[in-house]
DNA sequence: TGACGATTATCAGTATAAGGATGAATGCCC
DNA sequence: GGGCATTCATCCTTATACTGATAATCGTCA
C-alpha cells in the first residue's frame, strides 16, 4: 500500500518499517499531538465560558437537530452511547440541554437545547473559530482546503472503527 | 470544497464561519475523530498485546533514548508529566520498564525498557505497522506523502501550545 | 398472548489528558 | 552558607473515550 513508490531494489520489505523512525514520522503520533493543540487552542479561546470541544460538537448537532435521542446525537457526533450520556449529563447539570423520556419508546431518551444552551453557542462562536483558524493557521488557505478533504477522505473511509454507535453499524 | 473558493467582495468576513455548517466541516471534529480511529484500529491490531498507542509511543521514544528522566520523556511524547508519571506506573506494573531515583539530582526518576519492554516491542511492530496503514489507506501515496508533511507542519507550528512540559517552554 | 432476541440507557472499570496544589530537592544569589 | 525561587514527581479532581455487563423496554413470531 505504502510501497510502490519507486524505491530502489534492494528494498528489504514492501511496506514501510516505522521501527527505528522517530515518532514525529508516525501518522498516530501526529494525529494524536494534532488533537492535543486543537483541545488546548479551543479551551484557551473560549476560557472565558467553561466548554470543551466535544460538548460543543453535541450542543452544535442539537442545534441542527433541533431534537434527538441520545443514540441518534452518539451516531452524529460519533461517539459511544455511554460517553454521550456523560457528557449530556454534565451539560444537564449546567442547564445547557434537557433530558425526557420518549413518549414513543421508553427505552430512549429525548434531549434537547435549552434557552442557555443556545445562548451559550452564541457567545462561543467566535472562539471557536478563532481555534479552528489557528488550528490550520500554518498552511495556505489552499494547504488548507487541501488538508480538509484529505481529512474527511481518511474518516470516511474509517467511519465504522471504534464501538459504531448503531446506524454506523 | 470548504470555504473561501471564490467568494466575491461583499464577503462580510475574511475568515469563516463554522457556525451552521455540519460538523464534518470543522477541524476540530475530523481530527477527534481521526484520533479514535487510529486508536481503534491499532487495538484492533495489536489486540494480542495489551497496550495502548500512547504506551507504544513511550515504550519507543524509550528505545531510541537508552534511559531517560520523566521530564525527558515528557517533552519528547508531548505529554503532561502527570500524564507521563500515569502511564509508567501502568508500564512499570507490567514489568514493561524500570524506574529509579537519579543518583545526580534525587529529583528527578530514570527511567529504562526491561527485556520485557523490549520484547514487546518487537512483538509490536507489525500490527503498529498496519495500524498506521490502515489509518492513511484512503489516500494514494502521493497524497499520503503530502498530508504527513502538512501534519508535521501544523503540529510543528503549535507545538509550544497546551501545558508545556520544560524545554518546550 | 407470551417468550425471546434486539435495542437503549446506564453502571463499573480502565486508560488517556490536563489543571492545581504540594513536598522534596536543587541551584543560585547575596 | 543560608535563604529562596525553581524544578520534578505526585496527588486530587475533572473530562473524554471505550469495553463489558445489566436492566428495562420493544418487536416479532410462534
Amino acid at each position: 500500500m505504502l510501497q510502490n513508490t519507486k524505491r530502489s531494489r534492494g528494498d528489504t520489505s514492501t511496506r514501510d518499517d516505522w521501527h527505528g523512525k522517530p515518532l514525529q514520522a508516525r501518522p498516530g503520533f501526529l494525529i494524536r499531538r494534532l488533537h492535543q493543540i486543537h483541545v488546548a487552542l479551543f479551551m484557551e479561546e473560549c476560557a472565558a465560558e467553561s466548554i470543551t470541544p466535544v460538548q460543543y460538537s453535541i450542543l452544535t448537532a442539537l442545534e441542527h437537530m433541533g431534537t434527538a435521542e441520545q443514540i441518534v446525537l452518539s451516531s452524529a457526533v460519533g461517539l459511544d452511547t455511554t460517553n454521550v450520556a456523560d457528557v449530556l449529563a454534565r451539560l444537564e447539570r449546567q442547564r445547557m440541554v434537557k433530558r425526557r423520556m420518549s413518549p414513543r419508546d421508553k427505552r430512549m431518551k429525548v434531549v434537547s437545547l435549552t434557552e442557555t444552551g443556545r445562548a451559550l453557542l452564541l457567545r462561543i462562536d467566535a472562539g471557536a473559530a478563532r481555534a479552528h483558524e489557528r488550528t490550520l493557521a500554518a498552511l495556505s488557505p489552499t494547504a488548507r482546503a487541501r488538508f480538509m478533504r484529505d481529512l474527511s477522505r481518511l474518516v470516511e473511509f474509517n467511519n465504522d472503527v471504534s464501538r459504531t454507535p448503531a446506524g454506523l453499524r
